[in-house]
DNA sequence: CTTTCATTTCAACGAATCTTGAAATAAAAT
DNA sequence: ATTTTATTTCAAGATTCGTTGAAATGAAAG
């Protein structure tokens, strides 16, 4: 992952309802939501919720399917530890200071 | 860290030029770096870099002090690993399934 | 085939972001 | 005191973001 692209992922994690699908998905499990259980769950407008997982899909940080009439999301793991380990090795260089704050 | 905090530290990362100063500073290590060196190292000009710098500084993940007629910044791990642990413990609330993702 | 349910798309708007270059500030050197 | 060096602040402008509500799409049910 290069710079530009951990920057796109972060900029989709950098908004409270965004932070909050992530966290009903994964609570959910890997049976998914649909889009109108994520967006009763965040308190948004079935529009608004549906704009927020287009931010998230659009960097691979969910995926969706449609199943009947809904349309199924669940969270992809891979693309967190993705994230997560560019922050770590590669932005701040494996450093052992880092390291030593992460519990 | 709460949703709203850790939103506001996910948009400061959100950036390339961000990113390249948080990198700087890490291989800098703790005698840090001056604006004027970070403007150089990421190619930025100097109001630009000061514009990334006070972002960063706004959310705590880098601190500032005056030495003679520099700027000195150095990066602060404990925030960095803060909102890395936010993402991993209550975000994803701990979830096993991204542990096994992240290496 | 029409209706109902679930979701996305769209246009419009205000708000926030980022860049640029010029002006302002701070501190040291001459 | 003036000049030089280092950095920040500011205004202007282009771009992107997020919200809202209405319209469009997809899929099942009556």
């Amino acid at each position: 992952m290069n710079e530009d692209e951990a920057a796109l992922l972060f900029h989709a994690l950098s908004n409270p309802d965004r932070l909050n699908v992530i966290r009903a998905l994964v609570i959910a499990g890997p049976t998914g939501l649909s889009a109108g259980d994520i967006a009763r769950q965040i308190g948004a407008s079935p529009s608004r919720a549906s704009f927020h997982l287009a931010a998230l899909s659009e960097v691979g940080l969910i995926h969706s399917e449609r199943q009947s009439r809904s349309v199924l999301y669940n969270i992809d793991f891979r693309r967190v530890a993705a994230l997560m380990t560019f922050l770590m090795d590669d932005c701040c260089n494996g450093s052992p200071d880092l390291k030593a704050c992460c519990p």
